[in-house]
DNA sequence: AATCCTTTAATAACTATTATCATCTGATAA
DNA sequence: TTATCAGATGATAATAGTTATTAAAGGATT
């Protein structure tokens, strides 16, 4: 890991109170040394390189801490069980970040969307689809409660 | 199920030559008779109130089915394994429909989401995602190749 | 009604994820 | 440095979600 990454995770450890261990390192040197979209399995496969008796269920620990921190993003919200959408309507989703609730909106409640570049060549675009992320109703009344 | 959307249920299956079974019927009345983004298994314990020996392997089964003949879409394509995005800057995703494969897609590519309504009270907004859905390169040329 | 081909139910198998718990380690203070 | 201890780890069992298999049943066509 280069200095500058390395400081920047002991810093970030220390925002988030959490020991700032090997495995923490590896793990966190694995997703931002390199770009891409990486699967619990395949950064297990990485820093077992490096820490050959590292468990697959500290990766899973330590990426959940990762996220819940905020020190790295989860690609899709929706992720766990498959969800079948019947509307045939072109339209949007509203996704709950926290209890993971989907929520039609309308598709005239956004402007569409405009490219602005040329896509990469050879891909072949179907459609443009907008998630409007954030806290639901009942999540918000549910938080402020508890407070 | 009403008579219409029974009708167009027929006529669906016609046109993607699949037999029109109970089990079918109710799976897809169990899909746009009500508003929602239900799972394989929300949708199996609502048929089973009508075909007590239905299988949850044929829900998934027609679920695949209807999907892939365009009947009914999935609410987000990227299900299997959960990703992580270490990309700090706010980004969008190319998402390859057929082998899902993800892509960054530089924030600026797009013109930012315009939002033409109010949202829902008490939903509170964190960002926008756009995901820019489609065939990617080695896909396309995959298909081309085969025929 | 007979035939054929598709679909289904039951269930085993598999993949992804989480929980449990004994042991170990990083952080802090002495 | 070393002692201390909350928090982290590794091993593995348990669970959730999904897919594969196969014998039996059902729709479509004749």
């Amino acid at each position: 890991m280069c200095r500058e990454t390395y400081n920047e995770f002991r810093r970030l450890c220390q925002q988030h109170n959490l020991a700032a261990t090997h495995q923490r390192q590896k793990i966190y040197e694995a997703l931002v040394s390199r770009p891409g979209h990486y699967s619990p399995e395949e950064i297990y496969e990485q820093v077992k390189q490096d820490l050959p008796s590292i468990s697959l269920a500290t990766v899973y620990k330590n990426l959940k801490t990762f996220v819940h921190a905020g020190m790295l993003r989860e690609v899709s919200p929706h992720h766990g069980s498959w969800r079948i959408d019947a509307n045939r309507h072109p339209h949007h989703h509203l996704v709950c970040t926290h209890c993971r609730s989907i929520t039609d909106l309308d598709f005239d409640s956004l402007a569409p969307v405009k490219l602005r570049v040329k896509l990469p060549t050879g891909f072949r675009l179907e459609k443009f689809t907008i998630e409007v992320q954030g806290i639901c109703k009942a999540c918000t009344a549910a938080e402020t409660k508890q407070h």
